[in-house]
DNA sequence: TCAAAACTTGAACGCAGATTCAAAGCCTCG
DNA sequence: CGAGGCTTTGAATCTGCGTTCAAGTTTTGA
């Protein structure tokens, strides 16, 4: 995935194409999406996505990229924001599961998932996704725990992994449409979690 | 979904394709697969398969429920063989999580996820295999509190839902070649829970 | 301002895969 | 054994998509 060098503007165009192609897989799933897709939701015509991205999965990889970066970043940016040890947790709680069914970047995150079985590409990016996911939790932690708020039950990176693979389990049954699982039980199920390995008083409001 | 009568051996040669597409899918993924693969595979021509299965979409969906029949009758049946409530969270535990990439059922699982997002045929399975894991987990845990092994920390159902979103996490990220995530790290995580979910002292051997 | 480079388009082409179907094979039961 | 129904086949057809490309349009920069 070495990156020919491109102008700035070359740069932004290929940017409205990760957009359209994002939403267009959102529509249409990652495989079925057809190179018509991609176009018409960037309101050009087939060549023009092509003569940006000779290789389309160049361009699968880059919205594969780009939705884990805008994941990661929200949350990172949110966590960032709050005050107490406290409220990062529950901002860091709040942001990992997807917001509903119209949650654009978590949907077709999921759908990439399914990609990094065949392409180690793509498997790179999920592990980052996932190293960022646990140091953003184990560095909240750390700051409970130094704070004296925190009094954790387990090694740092094991709560950090576990809240990473709740969230990640929750969020596949609320973006598949699991009736059993509401988005509220989801967020206490995962509050739960964090109150008892933390040992503090945090609330799924 | 409603089954028009078949004979026995009708019944059969369908089961045969469904395995054939199993490991298909398997092999191209769930959206790249083509008739002529399945075919290939149980050793036929095209025009076989779509003797059989005039639907494609009616193999896709037989596939699905026979792959999450197949994951939770192990697991039932596995837990049912063990002994004590420990063994029998131990054996949960155990087969909750894919065995490896070689884990054809899990990773067909895994694959046909994503069709409930589009399909509320195959939302309903997962719903159901959801449901039927909760309910798994949850006898185990009421034997466990009945026989004043576990002694539990939160509600059943609760702890119950924690446990199947948290190896459904963890499977992810195993069958998606999270490099940061082994199998052995895995199971550990799921067995601390559990432990401290119930109190009770059971290991990840 | 103008020439060259970058970009876009839509039509034309080629191909892969789904689908159809007539013919042939093969059960099975009277 | 043989007639009728079930199953399989491979060849023919259809369809839709990717890809190419010559011809136009826009942008750039000198």
């Amino acid at each position: 995935m070495v990156d020919v060098a491109r102008t700035r503007t070359q740069q932004a165009r290929r940017e409205q194409f990760i957009d359209a192609a994002l939403r267009a897989i959102r529509e249409r799933g990652r495989d079925n999406v057809r190179i018509r897709d991609i176009a018409t939701e960037a309101g050009v015509s087939p060549g023009s996505v092509l003569y940006h991205y000779p290789e389309l999965t160049e361009l699968m990889f880059d919205v594969h990229r780009t939705v884990a970066d805008r994941f990661y970043r929200l949350r990172a940016d949110t966590v960032e924001a709050a005050g107490s040890a406290e409220s990062k947790l529950e901002a860091a709680i709040e942001t990992g599961l997807p917001s509903g069914r119209d949650d654009e970047v978590a949907c077709v995150l999921y759908e990439m998932h399914g990609l990094a079985d065949r392409s180690s590409a793509h498997a790179s990016l999920m592990t980052s996704l996932y190293d960022r996911e646990v140091a953003l939790y184990s560095s909240v932690l750390e700051v409970g725990r130094a704070t004296g708020r925190f009094t954790l039950s387990q090694p740092v990176r094991e709560i950090a992994e576990s809240l990473v693979a709740l969230e990640d389990g929750l969020g596949l049954h609320l973006i598949s449409n699991n009736t059993s699982l509401e988005h509220s039980a989801a967020k206490h199920l995962l509050t739960e979690y964090a109150r008892h390995a933390t040992g503090c008083a945090i609330t799924s409001s």
